[in-house]
DNA sequence: GTCTATAGCTGGATAGAC
DNA sequence: GTCTATCCAGCTATAGAC
């Protein structure tokens, strides 16, 4: 209503993005059924009540669509593991972040192919939708710093315990908590390990 | 020359095996040049020197030879994690063990996906080829039990941590070895955590 | 922008001669 | 068993009317 002339983002603007989300909805809707690879652009358009060449009018090719995709998959991503509460405490902070991480992977599984494993033949996502991802990964690396975890091998370490848990979990007992039970001992026997640096100074109150 | 009249083998059947081998190696040489899922029977046709339809003479369906790939997958991958030495150290040991493993996956990246991942939409290996698989798996349970890890949890982290390893390097860092690097870590990590039962009594004469 | 219609291609799988 | 020829289904993508 009041969206008055703001430069550039007019109401024409407003349809084709809420047109293109529309699509990009359809499109999850179906991967999350048929699979990643599965994605038909006939059942595309089918599923959002258009037909094809329509798809086209918003996109210029699949892979922008997978791009597209992977851009909001990245965005979900980041919210999602910046919703975890940070108390300061190690321990449970890594077992909610690594839960929080794992929540994210399973509840879609196909956008955890899309965003961490690289399962689409010509696809690789732009630098735009990649910068989100990007995004992503450094706050899960501030997260740890805050923790006093900042040796990259450490990181590295971290990445593949969680990964692998989830692939497990994913691969081998779908549906089930097989490997999601082993989160707590694995953050132990990470933290008995590799015990966090002193506090790591929380001396911003200044600035 | 005196392979003679073996009932039920003789050159007829051998001659039907070697040509189903040729087909399969030619698969291999496309996966790994196209990627697992861009496998297509003309390619594999031309490459074999046959045609489409001489390939139905030996496989009923594309599925089937997948299946053929998977139980030969499964073959190999048993002879290469038996060919790892064992000395009795465990952190030697799981080093060797978690080494092999990596150099497995990372050989053939294809074969690693359609060994461990389930990423071909319709295909599911036949009870005879998972056979192979899951004798392999075993053999890995075996093996760490003898250094005295017996309880099933442990067993579970491990197989994460090594997937998650492998995971991450294929994915983040193909050709390189920014998480090989880590094996060692891993395997201290572990070990520090869950330090193994003492000498698992190699009391087993009696019985 | 949206449609109908279709091009153009590639896929798995089969028929039938030899 | 191996071929030529082909079917039929699916796909992405485009042309052109409205």
């Amino acid at each position: 209503m009041v969206k008055a002339a703001a430069p550039g983002v007019d109401w024409r603007e407003d349809r084709r993005r809420s047109a293109r989300e529309a699509i990009v909805a359809a499109a999850w809707a179906l991967v999350e059924q048929d699979g990643l690879a599965g994605l038909s652009l006939r059942d595309l358009a089918q599923r959002a009540g258009i037909t094809t060449p329509t798809v086209y009018a918003y996109f210029d090719s699949k892979n922008a669509i997978y791009d597209a995709m992977f851009g909001q998959a990245a965005e979900q991503f980041l919210a999602h593991m910046s919703a975890v509460e940070v108390t300061g405490n190690a321990r449970s902070d890594l077992v909610a972040e690594l839960s929080q991480f794992a929540e994210f992977c399973i509840s879609n599984v196909a956008r955890y192919q899309l965003l961490f494993q690289r399962t689409i033949p010509g696809f690789a996502p732009s630098a735009d939708s990649y910068g989100h991802a990007v995004a992503a990964l450094d706050r899960v690396q501030v997260r740890l710093a805050a923790l006093g975890f900042t040796d990259p091998r450490l990181l590295d370490l971290w990445t593949a315990m969680g990964t692998g848990l989830v692939d497990q979990q994913i691969s081998n007992d779908p549906g089930g908590d097989r490997w999601l039970r082993l989160i707590e001992d694995a953050v132990d026997m990470f933290l008995a390990h590799f015990p966090p640096e002193p506090p790591p100074k929380r001396k911003r109150a200044k600035r």
